[in-house]
DNA sequence: GAGCGATTAATTTTT
DNA sequence: TTAATCGCTC
């Protein structure tokens, strides 16, 4: 194709054909980014660029597969094959796996993911007799996750004075301890978390001059997909990488930065031009995606934002539909108006199921779509949410695989030990690990020569068993003997119940896959290997099995907002715009998080090309009981005149306010009148949402002990002001009060563990 | 040590 | 609500 810079508009072009020196493309959403990118690539290469000296990151494998994909096309041979692109962390993964022996890693080390993490922490606490109910291994995690972000290792951990006096003001006093022990525990066990992967990466390229020298001469050209949302530790490797020939692309948008729990921040951006001489700025700001309606949205709800680098989207599209804003009584009544608004659609418009997204804040919202679209006979697809691999049958199966490859891994040592039941039980295992940690061996290099228990005994044969397949058999061979030597299939098959059946057609599963690995035909000129090992790399960076391939499959597609991010669709639903939910309630402290989140709806708005539904339930199922949220505050930010409001509980005359709504007439109400419980609901909630006023919390308003609160106290609520306990009701961790908040709210039942409220004294 | 009910904790988002 | 953990009994 030698036509492929026409079809560009001008930034477009200049940003192409930019060839030498750094250069950053602030590219707002719907503006040809990735055409840019790919367009780039295959400029660069067919002006003698060496496809082996272009290293191009992502931050998800689809963004990585469709890149590769589309420079194929652009320049319709194979060389694209040869180029570095990936994620982050697959790339990284990749280069350590050649290096990480200089690091004294094993070249197969293993890689963990956040629930192999947590198992490390929640040892680690056990040995150190400490309370997880306060040294939580999630809390744990993220902390540890977020210095490593951060590029601090335990030792820059420990003599940090900022995180100390943190950690010391939590009251977590041996964090430091713990930190050390997980990152020594995961040497020792030969394995790497996901923020290894950055941060040993770092470690490799500042420690061993010659290895930096050697990348830096193998990439010519870097190219970093959202930028915007790189942190510091991905930041500083770039930085290192490309040092000694500065071509760098990177490519962001200020406004879709929505990974800061990553440690992600837009300051990267910021700092991109400070840090090279004459940097290249082009601005992308025609949208080729969008109706104009939608466009229009987009920039009002943005424009709620302080912080951000000026730009303007603007598009030439038609104007285009209304969005439609709905509000329905329940989350089930929300997952029913999709589903017909989904029917709907397809008899007048035409559309297919695949034309459809529904994007939501949490992978638990998912629940309620699933039900409605499966009794419409609406076929759909879950993406993300708890992935295959993460199902425990699944990862007791992985476990035995990366037992073979790692033995050095007792954490999944300890997992199958006893999977199925051999009569080894906790106890033993504990006497094995405190053995093992007196010697300073590994548990398997303890019991690696007999171990005086028959038990064990039989154990390690069956696993030296199939290492000794290692060399001569491939991935699925030897997946399959060890399903079939060590009992996992048959307990599975045993298990007659429901669950059971799922269980065993996971594990069917699996095993296709890693058969489709090993039957893959080797392309052309090269040599896959298609051992165990091999298969484990693949897989443990990729979240879902079949993310790659059904691609097009004719279904609609459910996923959380942030795996939306870099997608497209004819018609989008963002739903479950609620208050402490859209925008979450982790994130309404502070100004940052709330930008953060309403990011995070530009976003799911940007999504959508042609129509765009938003919609919202007056109360939810949490935690099995029924909760009610008010209308979230970024639908008060689309001007009136872009909303179809016949869903909405809102009139739909022009010239009334915007404000919540004010009764229930226009509100869906399939089953209302059935449900008696929920015909009440409604009539309280008509008779509270006109007068309810939200309360502006004290200056010092900070949430108390919930063991301290007792009937006839007075406290404060954020949203609803000042009020006495009633009553008090339920155990210590699930107690309700009822709090009479006076003329504005009336009584509530308020659950303590969720709401935040203050003693008045 | 295993198996079964009972209890309880979790929900932000991802590699 | 559901999945994981706890604790009791055999």
């Amino acid at each position: 194709m030698s036509n492929y810079l026409e079809g560009l508009n001008v930034p477009q072009r200049i940003a192409v054909e930019h060839r030498d020196g750094p250069i950053m493309i602030i590219a707002g959403a719907g503006s040809g980014k990735t055409k840019v990118l790919t367009t780039r690539i295959a400029h660069l290469m067919k002006n003698g660029v060496d496809a082996f000296n272009i290293l191009a990151l992502t931050f998800t494998n689809k963004a990585a597969a469709e890149m590769k994909e589309r420079v194929e096309k652009a320049l319709g041979n194979s060389e694209a094959r040869n180029l570095y692109i990936g994620t982050f962390h697959s790339i990284f993964a990749r280069i350590l796996r050649v290096e990480a022996p200089k690091l004294g890693y094993p070249a197969n080390f293993t890689i963990y993911d956040t629930d192999d993490a947590k198992g490390v922490i929640r040892d680690i606490v056990k040995e150190m007799n400490l309370d997880d109910k306060h040294y939580k291994p999630a809390y744990i995690i993220n902390r540890i996750s977020a210095a490593k972000n951060g590029l601090i290792g335990p030792e820059e951990y420990r003599k940090d004075t900022h995180i100390q006096t943190e950690d010391a003001k939590s009251n977590r006093h041996r964090m430091s301890d713990i930190y050390d022990a997980y990152a020594s525990r995961c040497f020792k066990n030969g394995a790497m978390d996901f923020d290894d992967l950055l941060f040993k990466m770092h470690v490799l390229l500042h420690t061993f001059p010659d290895v930096l020298a050697k990348y830096q001469h193998r990439f010519h050209y870097i190219l970093i997909d959202e930028y915007q949302d790189t942190n510091a530790a991905q930041y500083a490797i770039i930085k290192m990488l490309g040092a000694v020939r500065e071509n760098i692309c990177v490519v962001g948008d200020d406004a879709q930065s929505i990974y800061s729990f990553r440690g992600a921040t837009v300051q990267n951006i910021l700092q991109f031009q400070d840090d090279y001489d004459d940097v290249k700025v082009v601005k992308l700001e025609q949208n080729y995606r969008s109706t104009q309606t939608i466009i229009n949205v987009a920039n009002n709800v943005i424009g709620n934002n302080q912080k951000q680098i000026p730009k303007e989207l603007w598009t030439d599209n038609k104007e285009g539909d209304k969005i439609v804003l709905a509000r329905t009584m329940t989350d089930n009544d929300e997952g029913r108006f999709v589903a017909d608004a989904i029917k709907e659609q397809q008899m007048r418009n035409h559309y297919a199921n695949k034309d459809f997204a529904i994007l939501y804040r949490t992978n638990a919202q998912s629940r309620a779509f699933e039900e409605s679209l499966r009794r419409m006979n609406i076929p759909y697809k879950l993406f993300g949410g708890v992935s295959f691999y993460q199902r425990k049958e699944v990862k007791d199966y992985l476990a035995y695989l990366r037992l073979i490859v790692n033995t050095r891994d007792e954490e999944n040592l300890k997992r199958i030990i006893n999977v199925p039941a051999r009569g080894i039980g906790n106890t033993s295992i504990m006497k094995l690990v405190a053995a093992a940690n007196e010697y300073g061996k590994t548990v398997w290099e303890l019991i690696e020569q007999g171990s005086g228990n028959a038990k064990v005994d039989n154990f390690v044969q069956m696993i030296k068993g199939f290492q000794s397949m290692l060399q001569t058999k491939n991935a699925y061979d030897l997946a399959f003997a060890v399903g079939k030597y060590s009992g996992l299939v048959q307990e599975l098959y045993n298990d007659k119940t429901v669950e059971g059946l799922a269980r065993y057609e996971n594990v069917q599963e699996l095993l296709n896959s890693i058969k489709e690995f090993t039957e893959t035909p080797d392309e052309e000129g090269e040599i896959l290997d298609k051992s165990l090992g091999s298969y484990l790399q693949q897989i443990s960076l990729q979240t879902d099995v079949e993310n790659n391939k059904d691609e097009d499959m004719d279904v609609v597609k459910l996923m959380t907002i942030h795996s939306a991010k870099g997608l497209e669709f004819p018609c989008v639903f963002s739903v479950g715009l609620e208050e402490t939910l859209f925008p979450s309630s982790m994130s309404l402290y502070d100004r940052a998080g709330l930008e953060e989140e309403r990011r995070l709806f530009y976003v799911a708005i940007t999504r959508a090309r042609e129509r765009l539904w938003i919609t919202y339930a007056n109360s939810r199922y949490r935690f099995g009981t029924l909760v009610q949220n008010d209308e979230s505050r970024f639908v008060q930010e689309i001007p009136l005149a872009f909303i179809d409001k016949t869903f909405s509980g809102l009139s739909n005359k022009p010239g009334s306010n915007n404000g919540p709504a004010k009764g229930v007439s226009g509100m869906l109400n399939q089953n209302f009148d059935k449900v008696p419980s929920l015909k009440k609901l409604a009539d309280k909630l008509a008779s509270t949402t006109a007068t309810q006023k939200v309360h502006t919390p004290s200056a010092d308003f900070t949430a108390d002990d919930v063991a301290d609160m007792n009937i006839g106290m007075k406290v404060e609520h954020q949203k609803f002001g000042f009020g006495t306990i009633l009553t008090l009701e339920g155990g210590p961790n699930n107690r309700i009060a009822s709090i009479d908040f006076g003329a504005g709210h009336g009584v509530k039942k308020i659950m303590l563990n969720y709401a935040k409220l203050k003693i008045v004294k």
